[in-house]
DNA sequence: TATGAATGAGGCTTCATTCAT
DNA sequence: GATGAATGAAGCCTCATTCAT
């Protein structure tokens, strides 16, 4: 009986998977409002009521993705190792874009779900916060260090880590700017460049 | 004749801006998927069907929802007068984010409908267009008098716009950086310092 | 006063003329239901509320649109000279056609109206009326003179014009019998010919 | 667990015949544009959107429900076993009018819908097809055995199959010819005797 | 007579969610 | 755990008809 409630464990733990990997796939290429119930439980091959034996409804299901997303999430949130601070915000950038194309439909997916429901818009200032905290660490230790101009650091923070966010968005996404042949690599020099000149300029012009 | 006439045109443009009024508000209010015609209809005090005399569908209505707001982006298009080259980039910031916070939930709107239509995809690509090329351009002038580094000004242009415009967002409609109390004119320096920097910075390190 | 007066009158009567005009070509291409008092009006060059002035409703509108066109049944209606019986026969049912190919679409169109509107149905059973009592009495006089066999004549004309009548809308309406190369001319030598031999045939087979 | 599902599967079918049997009803009596999915479901006393479950849309219950009725069609298109040529044509006829008076208000709902969708144009040419090639062939059969008269067998099954079609909706959902008292099967005589005449008559006067 | 803006009933369809089996 | 039939709220859109000017 044990083997028989371990087996039946199983059994769900894979349906749990199938619908997972269903809902993400649906979300990434629907979009939000267009993915529906009935879409991610035939692309699991379960029951349509099976999805609310594993979600408490849509939302939940897309929190859930998105949860299983935050490995990836976390690891490009690490600090590469570089020998330069240019260096460290090239590979940080560069990571940056690369689990932005890998998940591509998902983040479009979640700006879009962000205005259908508070609880997303909440997942995604809580996904971001990291990769923004980050920003202003590093921020204040410079200006503590007297390698950079004063500045404020959480706006600092905020408004770089918006360039570089939306930028991938729009880049990856959208395809922008249009009509210009633009690889990842020319992106991230162009990014990594305004970013390391932002930050360690020294102009003070007018103020 | 041409009294009554008249007075019938009034009567029907009247009615043409209750119902582009109301539209207006659902729209910001509710988002684009949230707003529906009976909503608008009940806003703008007309009957259902008369939405239809106006609009020729929701898309269309927000269309020219959105239309009504161009002359706004037009004036905050328009460079400022300044007599140092930050000045004038702090003013073009400082107009983007009062536009931006007058007709806050519209971009929102705007960019959860993008999700839903191409063709507000387009809509939107078109309105941030003319918001880009200006940078473009003003790299462009000012590489080729040597006053800056030499730089790919696409992307450069469509980088610093797309700081500007999501910082703005998430500072306008969401409130970030959450938990700082940072003033609309903190927030305006703080970019404009960062995007003078960004262009007028020497750095070259590492690459 | 008077001249004026039957200026208007002669504007009204235009405006009719152009109303029933453009009705008629309305119904023509679009069917019953299909057709609107809107792409009428439009057609007529005339305000959506004129309509409403020289037609009870839509359902006069067609009743008014079919009796401008009775002149054309009537004329078919005329038994044509003839030397034979057969030539007799021949002739209106070349007639037939020939009207029925000149109104297409409006015989389509009643037939779909029939559906909707029992005052439509009486309106076709009275078109059709003549037709059936005109090869009523001819049996009844071929019969009564001892040419041909005796037959319930208003059940034969009955069948004999559904006959002409049904073969006709198959015909010219949908292009039945499908894949057949058929001319008009040959479609009515046909029905002629067994229209005449089942009146003149001498076969009691069976009975 | 079979038994379960079988009984679940039971409910479902049930409700299937509910729907069909509820959309024939509704069909019949209100014709094709004048029935509605809610007058459907409210027959059938299922949910509105239960309707949507067994059907993909209005067109598609048609459909379902005239394939339902197939059954019929091919039972009264067997060739009758008949001493005489007479007599096998009686019964041709006598078994397609009691066809089209046991689902009387379907064939005019058919004619009716053919006129709205090109699909249930299609259906009605298809439904008709086999009924006119059985004709069509009969007479080649005749014509080649020297039995009858030569004549173009594609043109003549389709006047003889319109006549018997035309004169059967008339009479049955008309009530035509109007005033006359006329059974059944006096019309199915009337029928039979000027097809066979019509198919077997020697005449060719005037050609 | 003519206009055309306004009305609102009425229809179709989709889908998140529930629940009996 | 799993199923899938059933629900019904909600939304979009059309169009015949009315009526104030």
């Amino acid at each position: 009986m044990g083997e028989a409630r371990s087996r039946r464990q199983q059994q769900a733990a894979a349906t749990a998977e199938q619908l997972l990997a269903a809902a993400r796939e649906v979300f990434e290429s629907r979009g939000y409002v267009g993915a529906t119930v009935g879409a991610i439980t035939e692309a699991a091959n379960t029951a349509h009521g099976t999805f609310y034996l594993y979600f408490k409804n849509k939302e939940d299901a897309f929190a859930k993705v998105m949860a299983s997303v935050a490995d990836d999430l976390w690891r490009e949130g690490q600090p590469a190792l570089s020998e330069t601070p240019y260096g460290a915000v090239h590979a940080a950038i560069r990571g940056y874009l690369a689990v932005y194309s890998e998940h591509r439909g998902l983040w479009r997916c979640l700006l879009e779900g962000m205005h259908r429901s508070p609880a997303l818009e909440e997942m995604w200032l809580e996904l971001r916060r990291p990769f923004i905290d980050r920003i202003q660490r590093t921020i204040e230790h410079l200006a503590a260090a007297g390698s950079i101009r004063p500045m404020n650091a959480a706006l600092a923070a905020e408004a770089l880590g918006a360039m570089v966010e939306w930028t991938s968005f729009c880049f990856v996404e959208l395809g922008e700017p249009a009509g210009v042949e633009a690889s990842v690599d020319a992106m991230t020099d162009t990014l990594a460049d305004l970013f390391h000149n932002a930050v360690y300029g020294r102009e003070s012009a007018g103020r």
